[in-house]
DNA sequence: CAAGGGCCCTGCACGC
DNA sequence: TGCGTGCAGGGCCCTT
């Protein structure tokens, strides 16, 4: 489940190796990965260098002389470099070769994934892309705006910071982090916040993110960000998969219920339903 | 329009 | 042991 500090991870690992290098072939064997047409996918990136990789909230962005390929690797997506084809499993399911006899794969278990192509500079102009809202890590973003766009809201804090076109970057494990940082209650309804609550609870985030990408991402499941390279922010986890387990600050057993969908934790006794 | 639910997909943890 | 069932979830799409 990479979000932004996994991504990042990702980004900085890739980087090292990719740039410079020239795509000279692809093979897809599962194409429901890739958005619109295969052929044009593998016409448009052949020949094509790396020339930088970039990254918008939970999207990967290759950048190559004509073109960015947008990677998103929603749950389990992961990019190998490999020197030959003789690991190869059902789950790689884009092959690139590259112009140095190595392998770039692309794995996932669930195919989740998605991978989409737009010539250079267009970028934030495919769907995915334009209705993000400013990034989570972003220590200048205009939180009166983003207050005021959402303040009427009677939906939980919880599913607001999950809300890519509010604010992206966040997923389910550093919101439930966020929320006991901040200590407040997963389902207190955003319109019960006031400008200097929300605020704070922003902060929170930005702090947890900050760590996080610090010690590249939160390895926990089966999720490694990529390379074989594992985060270390699973050891600061306080709520996020500890049900039954006692809050390191109060020692009270953490719970588990449903939010916006999504299997949430958090800790009952420093985390209380909020109101103006 | 806002909000919520189903769907995609697979592996794993269960219960019997 | 082996089968069936339910669960995990980000973003898109559809319904209310």
């Amino acid at each position: 489940m990479p979000e932004l500090p996994e991504v990042e991870t990702v980004k900085r690992t890739l980087k090292q190796y990719l740039v410079g290098r020239k795509i000279i072939d692809i093979k897809i064997n599962y194409d429901k990965i890739i958005k619109y047409d295969n052929k044009r996918f593998i016409d448009n990136l052949v020949n094509q260098t790396f020339n930088d990789i970039d990254r918008y909230g939970k999207y990967l962005i290759f950048k190559f002389n004509d073109y960015s390929l947008i990677s998103h690797l929603r749950m389990e997506g992961k990019y190998f470099l490999q020197n030959d084809l003789k690991h190869l499993t059902k789950h790689d399911h884009i092959i690139f070769s590259l112009d140095n006899n190595q392998y770039l794969t692309y794995h996932d278990v669930r195919k989740f994934g998605t991978m989409e192509l737009t010539k250079k500079g267009q970028e934030f102009r495919l769907d995915s892309l334009k209705k993000l809202g400013p990034e989570i890590n972003n220590p200048n973003i205009d939180l009166s705006k983003v207050y005021n766009s959402i303040k009427h809201s009677n939906r939980s804090i919880k599913a607001i910071l999950l809300d890519q076109t509010v604010i992206t970057g966040l997923g389910n494990i550093y919101v439930d982090e966020t929320l006991f940082k901040a200590k407040i209650h997963p389902e207190t309804n955003m319109n019960e916040l006031s400008f200097e609550r929300f605020k704070s609870i922003i902060f929170s985030a930005q702090k947890v993110v900050e760590k996080a990408i610090k010690l590249g991402g939160t390895t926990i499941r089966s999720y490694q960000s990529s390379m074989g390279v594992d985060g270390r922010f699973q050891n600061e986890l306080n709520v996020h998969t500890l049900v039954g387990k006692e809050c390191s600050v109060c020692n009270s057993i953490i719970k588990k219920i449903r939010v916006a969908g999504r299997g949430t934790y958090f800790c009952p006794n420093c985390q209380k339903k909020e109101s103006l």
